[in-house]
DNA sequence: CAGTGGTCTAGACCACCTT
DNA sequence: AGGTGGTCTAGACCACTGC
């Protein structure tokens, strides 16, 4: 592990065991030089770690400041260590299943070409799924992903998680994604699939999901009955540029 | 400016002028900065932004290479130059008034105590206010903020930009935000404001936004019609840690 | 193996906050 | 003026990639 990132370590667990109080500031720079035995760039590095995460932030000419939603901080990022499938956001201590209703491969539409970045003959798979959390009816989902990108999609990986194929028979890395949340109207399938009424609303994610090198490889949309789940971030500041 | 922010911006027209092209890399480190005439470190804390950005991505070994994304990033960068009040979501193309319901100072309830982190002696300013976006009734938005982090709020502020103020002449800078959206049923009051219907979904966010030092100051619900208007996040990859 | 990015050093100067 | 963080240097060694 490099040495800016265990000093980072090693700060975030002094703030967590409340050595460095919210609001007060950190040692500065050259102290911790000198008693971590390194470089004050080192030692910058591994502040810049902290005030990234939201831990701290620095004021030039005055000092590290430890924050005072820290706690906040660290408890949510513990929580998304994922990456949104619903496979991870649930999986810890629920169990997810799916079933599928339909699975095959087709042209893309016009919303999907623009998306994936592909043409009308670029083949696509196109998945529905009805996912249960606890066998509890939970989504639908509807995925579209280009057969050139993810190849060899089978029932038996539906049946589980396709993020987990992507990333670890793959062994491809997942990169942004880009998400639109709205509220719909229950359409017939949500209602017979989701159990619900025509006045109950549904939450929709509707997301184009990118690869590391940027290459889009899944334009999907989620509906969940209204009362089954919300949608949560946490929006960072960046001082930067 | 910093030397490197200057040469950040320097790469990323070069990127957006697609003299160095999607998917393939950059000159290597060396090379740029000799080109530059600075050292690798400089280089590199330039090429720390890109990557932060979005733009590019390294590869230990390897090289340096540009996002097949990249302009979707850019794009989004541009709209996203904001911080979360309506005004600035939608502030440039379009007029937003805001009709004053409820204005009142008041003692917080247990979750806005929660969330502001504050008890229950700590007064707040309760703010309901009707928002129109070019002088259509768009979303309701119910606010709470503790009077001794943003004091002497008058009608004047509120029929404009609330976040306007705190930035400009309260002088704060502001931090993270954490949101919870979700679809509801109308209740009496949508009904009544946004002119909808018993069957007409609502889109609700509900946040708590914290100033740079990690302090508390809003707690707030935006509800708006499901026809009028949509929650948009890009969320970048964090490969940090 | 050569070439690339990742880390690290020991010091320097600057910009800014505080008093 | 003194102390802080922000930037920058010129070089070094390491880890990884890809031929």
């Amino acid at each position: 592990m490099a040495k800016y990132l265990e000093i980072a370590h090693q700060l975030s667990e002094r703030i967590n065991n409340k050595e460095y109080l919210a609001g007060q500031s950190l040692p500065d720079q050259k102290n911790l030089a000198t008693e971590f035995k390194t470089s004050r760039m080192t030692i910058q590095k591994a502040i810049d770690v902290l005030n990234f995460e939201g831990l701290t932030y620095s004021v030039q000419g005055s000092g590290t400041y430890v924050k005072k939603n820290a706690d906040l901080i660290s408890d949510f990022k513990v929580r998304s260590d994922q990456y949104v499938g619903l496979t991870q956001l649930f999986g810890k201590n629920h169990k997810i299943t799916s079933h599928i209703i339909e699975f095959y491969i087709s042209n893309p539409n016009e919303a999907e070409q623009q998306a994936l970045k592909i043409n009308r003959n670029q083949a696509v798979y196109k998945i529905t799924r009805l996912r249960y959390i606890d066998n509890d009816s939970h989504a639908l989902e509807y995925t579209t992903m280009p057969t050139n990108v993810i190849p060899d999609i089978t029932e038996e990986i539906l049946k589980n998680s396709i993020y987990n194929y992507i990333r670890n028979d793959l062994n491809l890395s997942i990169g942004a994604a880009y998400r639109t949340i709205s509220a719909e109207k229950p359409n017939d399938l949500d209602q017979k699939h989701l159990n619900c009424k025509i006045s109950d609303p549904i939450l929709q994610i509707q997301q184009t999901v990118y690869l590391d090198d940027g290459k889009p490889f899944e334009y999907s949309y989620t509906r969940q009955r209204f009362d089954k789940g919300k949608f949560v971030i946490l929006e960072p500041t960046h001082p930067n540029v």
